[in-house]
DNA sequence: CGTCAATTGTACCGATCGGTACAATGCAAA
DNA sequence: TTTGCATTGTACCGATCGGTACAATTGACG
């Protein structure tokens, strides 16, 4: 019996081990283990080893996010965009249980090693939510406010339903959230 | 020359490495290599090796934020401690440039380690601080949402200031936060 | 069927991991 | 000054680290 994947099916399996284990605990024994792949397959797919694994992970966060939040809230209507970015971000972290690989990767040393991908990713999510509460009608300097206070807001309700293990502290910060950048939204 | 230390000496530095590395990330070798501590001494005073340097250091952080923060929201003069709370908080997080080691192990498998620490620290901040906008005359259903949305909020802040490498961000957030605290208190 | 590149399992590498043993050194009290 | 204990530096341990080499196997195509 040889299982035989490609690059794309090895990736979300990367993806959910960096997440639980963070770069460093995410060893090349633990990784194999978990997925069943070799390290024979895994370094033919990634011959720049564990440090290309991450890269590949990031950027396919990152390329999901871009077509299912930003792009969104860049080019649709603004509310509709925006609630969606609401259920979006609910499903996609797993009511708080499944962590943010790029906020995780941006507070320890790992951070070095992609800042400019994690950067990127939050410069444009908060873009992305500016101009869309400004199409909304909201007030220049409120949008960007608004705009980082929710996505500030989510980190933080990942990090904080993670220590208490209450995914329904998750869902009652995102609704609050929510309901925050609706008031911006009018307001502005 | 031979630097003599005791354990008290070695718990800060210990911190700044697990803040900075993560637990998987701070290996013994960089350790000693950071503080210029050996391992004879560190394995004299932490008998039980990088685990029980970690809780120690837990454990530190725990008693500060117990003495300079949750103490005084249940105790002294609710709008003064949580003054106090904010001016605190920027202090020891350097405005966003040293992160929260407890958030951080909170959100990989270190969180399994010392889950009832970690769990812990944020039920008594939460727990405190609401008690205190109870005091100062706040709605017993609004203090507990106000109080999260403030906790949740300062971890957020730290995880986007330090992905976005931006200090001013994190005071604006936390200037923000209080505010929003300040609203809450009124309001009830 | 045979061909051939893509994929995979296995054995192996030097370096580093967390941890231990113990002798040498420091400091305080007698 | 001598004793005694806390502290420290060094050498060492087996296990695991990330990574490499390469032969065996696979599936797609002629």
């Amino acid at each position: 019996m040889k299982t035989v994947y490609e690059r794309a099916d090895v990736v979300p399996l990367l993806a959910e081990i960096f997440r639980e284990l963070g770069y460093e605990g995410a060893t090349l024994s633990r990784i194999t283990e978990r997925t069943g792949i070799g390290k024979g397959s895994l370094y033919h797919f990634f011959p720049g080893g564990k440090e290309e694994m991450a890269a590949a992970v990031l950027a396919d966060v990152d390329g999901w996010f871009e077509r299912a939040v930003y792009e969104p809230l860049r080019r649709d209507d603004a509310g509709a965009a925006i609630d969606a970015m609401w259920a979006n971000v609910m499903d996609y972290f797993r009511s708080g249980s499944r962590i943010c690989l790029v906020g995780a990767f941006a507070l320890d040393e790992t951070r070095q090693r992609f800042s400019p991908v994690i950067r990127d990713y939050f410069v444009r999510w908060i873009e992305a939510l500016r101009q869309a509460l400004v199409r909304a009608g909201c007030d220049e300097g409120a949008a960007l406010a608004a705009a980082e206070e929710a996505v500030s807001g989510i980190q933080g309700a990942l990090v904080l339903s993670r220590a208490l293990d209450d995914k329904d502290m998750f869902r009652r910060t995102l609704d609050r959230l929510a309901d925050r950048l609706a008031a911006a939204k009018l307001e502005g």
